[in-house]
DNA sequence: AGCGACGACTGATGTGGATCAGCGCAGCAT
DNA sequence: ATGCTGCGCTGATCCACATCAGTCGTCGCT
């Protein structure tokens, strides 16, 4: 029996790996690291860049405007990939900062080719993560595009539910949560003042408290539907939480 | 010497492929059908759906909100894979509506990931495709979420040459573009009437004019400067426009 | 010739969220 | 004990863009 990683869980909701698999997909993992918060691990424009599995803590990955403006992409947590897509288009688009101090494993993008040769259900494993991934991209298009702000917020926060309960860190009643405001205006295209009154609303309508550093659902299945939450798109079945 | 399709050119600029390395890829071409403009050919919700390479025409992804509002993902040009991730994710998360009348080839994802295990180059030319696609989504949430209208427009239509210059569509000129208004709209988080107004800006500025199906680069270089386009998110070089 | 549908285009009015300018508190360094 | 810094929080004001309510021109249909 191959230990119980994150990634392993995350993968395990998909396919079930056998042995064999597991036995490839850990001889992967190269190097552990840890990185501090707050200090980017990859930089906008670098090239020739590792890529990583993230063991613990979050990260976020984002984009710098010349004006100095940024849009958060995504949050990273356990058993996420960081960078690979920096690999395979071989000039970073983007910058990865980690939210809290980060434990990962470096992996080399080549061994990764290499297994997917020899064990093509891998490969499917990795596509898949890699379209859910885009998936969740696609939704925080949405989001910025169509939602306003409440809905957005809502949205966003339910999101995180279901994929922390995906590796065991949520549950019906919420997930500790280390992001600030600044985080949450970053990703969500707001200003900091904004998100502070958005959630203010929220906890008001009896939906959702964020409070010292603890997501709690109030509410949840009223927030469900305020937010037209529908995770399909993350090919998990319903809201999953417990 | 294999045929030149518009796939073969795009993954060219990423690897040069070999002569059995296209064979296979051109062996994953089943049917070709024809589909008419605005019939969607994938449903958002829909499972067990095929994925096809455009082969000509232009499409678009996008998602509907229950309130009635879209948001347009993306659109797809000739060499673009149609519904890859539909496949991987068994529910598909969004629908394509062809904008024009459009001719694709049916691939089976099965032949496609059998075809990984044969030719691992393949898998990492596929790979880089996806994540090229990605970038995409990731820069036009940047637009959505930091930039203002008419920058937002300006980058959106540099990218367009920038892609459909890869596949020969495209001169420092401008380009043939058979969206309406609505499409720019609907993709870029504005209403039709706003478009209207920001493209006037546009022309006025003598930036770019976009008429009678087809936009006009007046004056690229500024238009460049204007919307901060640096097109390394596509791993393309530079603005690659003669 | 007349009619409907669709897309481009416009002015007037309304509003969601940004921006500015501030306060309070906790943790930490000196 | 004292300031300093980061984060949460708030009211007042402003503006980019939405919405509404149209006009006009072109195409295809009868």
């Amino acid at each position: 029996m191959i230990e119980n990683t994150p990634l392993v869980r995350k993968l395990g909701a998909f396919v079930a790996l056998s042995d064999p698999e597991l036995s490839v997909l850990a001889s992967l993992h190269k190097r552990r690291r840890t990185f501090v918060a707050g200090r980017d691990l990859v930089h906008q424009g670098q090239s020739d860049q590792a890529a990583y599995i993230l063991a613990s803590g979050w990260a976020c990955s984002y984009k710098l405007l010349e004006d100095g403006q940024r849009q958060i992409v995504d949050f990273q947590i356990p058993g996420d990939f960081l960078g690979l897509r920096s690999v395979l288009l071989h000039v970073s688009d983007h910058s990865i900062e980690p939210v809290t101090e980060i434990e990962v494993t470096e992996i080399h993008v080549a061994d990764l080719l290499d297994a997917f040769a020899q064990t093509p259900r891998l490969a499917t494993a990795v596509l898949w993560a890699a379209s859910r991934d885009e998936a969740m991209v696609v939704e925080h298009l949405v989001d910025v595009g169509r939602r306003d702000a409440a809905e957005r917020m809502a949205h966003f926060l339910l999101e995180f539910g279901a994929r922390l309960s995906l590796i065991g860190l949520a549950s019906r009643e919420g997930f500790a949560c280390p992001l600030t405001q600044y985080h949450l205006a970053d990703a969500l295209g707001l200003s900091a003042v904004h998100v502070n009154r958005v959630l203010r609303q929220l906890r008001e309508a009896g939906m959702i408290t964020f409070r010292d550093g603890f997501v709690a659902f109030d509410d949840y299945d009223q927030l469900v539907r305020f937010a037209q939450f529908d995770p399909s798109y993350m090919d998990q079945k319903g809201p999953l939480l417990r």
